[in-house]
DNA sequence: TTATACTTTATTATCGAAATTATATTCACT
DNA sequence: AGTGAATATAATTTCGATAATAAAGTATAA
């Protein structure tokens, strides 16, 4: 009946979206009730959950939100840089004008909504569009590298990165430079211009390398 | 009263060292009586372990040990040519005397291991500590890369890669030049030379690029 | 013989309660 | 008041049983 499923699916979708506060405790009992479900029912959905680094576990201690970490977000970016850079040249050299059409395409939609969130002043209805469309843009850029494991690794670190910044990116202000980065990024890899590709993925992400804190030195890319 | 944890490490060994034949279908109801605990604990360790990617899990068809899979192999091989040599240069670059310390030790160690292995007909009872000091080593080299996240995603994969490669590991008749690639690796690590610490890395891990299928591309390292 | 529907068996998913362990509170003592 | 032990409370883990589902087997019809 895979009420299982659908409670792995709502419990994912607040995560990578910043509904629970980091750090937050999710006791199954507190769960359970809201899905009516047996406590059991819920631990085995958050360890299916702490499979993708969405939640932590702590022996005898229970499950928690990932606290927000700066060091984090950092590693995480520098993950995606590396393998978005890696997906992107794979694709690129494997790709052929399928992959080309698919990322025009998913580019297109990307763009449509970037452009209408930065000329409104309350894009908030249009965050949870936005996020799937980004989303979506980022895994077509490596869809053609054939490696499977690549891709999912890609997207445990994509989804952890979210966690990690959806809250402080609801505000959007960032969204003026994002328009021109994606755009960029297409444009290097439609030219099939492997460096280019790499450093314009490493610049879309560079924003959040120059935290507070010291930025890990990213290795030649 | 972590029955659960040494269940989890029980299981991990097996699962890393090819005790359950690739494919072989986990069942809780077995592993119950083995262990003596209930079939809910098994599936919970089974949950972790599925964490690690060392067991498959699918709806209402339980856990499974992954199948071999050549294509995989290829795609883990290049997962740790790209981490590896990403965290070998941040500890080159990061990483000090310490570093080098420990991993001159290592390689100590391994090295020992890896000629006594060499010079014998039969290794087979050398193949634990072998495996724990490939390992160590390793993990040695990325150890000052300063990205936890790195270190974590690398022993996914390396666990992982055990996993599709140990039964065929057994019989030692590449020992020849692993001695040699060993050396060579930790030589270039200690000349802090980058680029050649990369493609010793890469070459060290190379034959398992040949195989019969049709390798992956690998981007320029 | 092949295919389809139905029955039986085996396996997996769920549950609520009991046992275990952690956390908070109380109380005695300096 | 402050510290530490002892107790009380709350949370997590484990359990065996039951319900739901998949797999295997059987029978019937084309």
């Amino acid at each position: 009946m895979t009420y299982d499923n659908s409670i792995f699916h709502e419990l994912e979708r607040r995560l990578t979206t910043n509904e629970f506060s980091h750090g937050a405790k999710l006791r199954a009992e507190i769960l359970r009730a809201e899905f009516g479900c047996s406590a059991s029912t819920v631990r085995e959905v958050l360890f299916r959950l702490a499979t993708d680094g969405l939640v932590n576990f702590q022996e005898q201690r229970g499950f928690r939100v990932p606290d927000l970490s700066p060091t984090k977000l950092i590693e995480l970016t520098h993950m995606r840089i590396l393998l978005e850079g890696e997906g992107a040249v794979l694709s690129i050299r494997k790709g052929g004008v399928a992959w080309e059409a698919r990322l025009t395409a998913s580019h297109h939609k990307l763009s449509h909504i970037e452009k209408r969130i930065h000329s409104r002043e309350d894009p908030a209805e249009l965050v949870d569009i936005w996020f799937s469309s980004e989303k979506e843009f980022h895994q077509t850029l490596i869809s053609a590298c054939g490696s499977r494991t690549l891709k999912q690794m890609h997207s445990l670190i994509y989804s952890q990165f979210r966690q990690q910044l959806m809250e402080a990116d609801r505000r959007f202000d960032f969204m003026s430079d994002n328009i021109k980065h994606h755009h960029d990024i297409l444009e290097a890899a439609l030219a099939a211009d492997e460096t280019l590709t790499r450093k314009r993925i490493h610049d879309h992400l560079a924003r959040h390398l120059t935290g507070k804190t010291v930025a890990i030195p990213i290795s030649k890319i």
